[in-house]
DNA sequence: AGGTCGACCTGGCAGC
DNA sequence: TGCTGCCAGGTCGACC
């Protein structure tokens, strides 16, 4: 479900919503969820204050007061609702002790929580790429990771161990932006080209963020809302409909059995 | 070793 | 209405 700029979103909402306050006590309605025993899981959490929220790549990190982090991949339909009602979908009810709660919802049950004394327990993060925005992240860096493979540049976009928190939506419309073929091989693109796909990918990202995500299904913020940037998309879904930069139809390909939309005739 | 594919799980939607 | 098949924002492991 959610890609950085999303994930981001949330990140931002609860930490201000969670400053400071102190989980009473976690409900577990599907221990399926947990990478880890219910009753541990329960027990490094409850009691515990909130210190601070960040993200990594598309994780959210609660990092709690007992110096110990809860960790939350929302993976595709993931989502975390301030108050709301419980539903089918409630798999977890976080209760702090001024007695607001915290729903975490999931239809199709991929997403993952769990508590750690150390973030590396977490395999995922050890093979995570740079953030997007990290000062690491250059163009230098692209180009040194384009040069070892053979696979078409959307696939590397998608790829977490090049890049922490793209995903399909984004692939798409960062290539969209820098006027580049998914189907072109990530090795063949110019210095200039990768420069300016560089660009794009931070702007992009950037964008979504200042307008809260994009919401296709699933996708609500902390307060249940829906981001709007998907307004603002010009190829992700569009299968059919005009190009907004030529007029010609956006296609869909399959790459890597993932959807790719782009526009044949601007996109070279 | 790099790259692709299917599995994971649930539900919405199109087509018949 | 009810069935079938396809599709979905991600990640992981099996396999070539």
């Amino acid at each position: 479900m959610p890609e950085l700029p999303e994930v981001e979103t949330i990140v931002r909402d609860l930490s201000k919503s969670l400053r400071s306050k102190i989980f009473s006590d976690v409900i577990v309605h599907d221990t399926f969820l947990l990478r880890q025993k219910a009753d541990d899981f329960i027990r490094r959490t409850r009691g515990r204050a909130v210190d601070k929220v960040t993200r990594r790549g598309k994780a959210i990190i609660i990092h709690l007061a007992s110096s110990e982090f809860l960790v939350i991949q929302l993976i595709m339909t993931g989502q975390l609702i301030a108050g709301g009602q419980k539903d089918k979908h409630t798999r977890l009810t976080f209760v702090f002790s001024d007695g607001s709660r915290l729903l975490y919802n999931d239809q199709r049950r991929f997403g993952q929580l769990r508590v750690v004394g150390k973030l590396d327990e977490v395999k995922h993060f050890n093979i995570l790429g740079p953030e997007p925005f990290s000062k690491e992240f250059t163009p230098a860096l692209m180009q040194e990771a384009f040069r070892k493979t053979i696979r078409p540049i959307k696939n590397v976009l998608l790829d977490h161990t090049f890049v922490a928190g793209i995903g399909n939506i984004y692939a798409c419309e960062i290539l969209f932006r820098s006027r580049l073929s998914p189907k072109r091989q990530a090795r063949r693109l110019s210095r200039t080209e990768i420069k300016t796909l560089h660009q794009h990918i931070i702007a992009v990202l950037k964008e979504a963020i200042a307008h809260r995500g994009s919401s296709m299904r699933n996708y609500r913020d902390g307060s249940g809302q829906k981001g709007r940037f998907n307004e603002r998309l010009s190829v992700y879904a569009r299968e059919g409909l005009p190009c907004p930069r030529c007029g010609k139809l956006i296609q869909r390909i399959t790459q890597a059995g993932r959807s790719t939309f782009y526009c044949g005739h601007c996109q070279k």
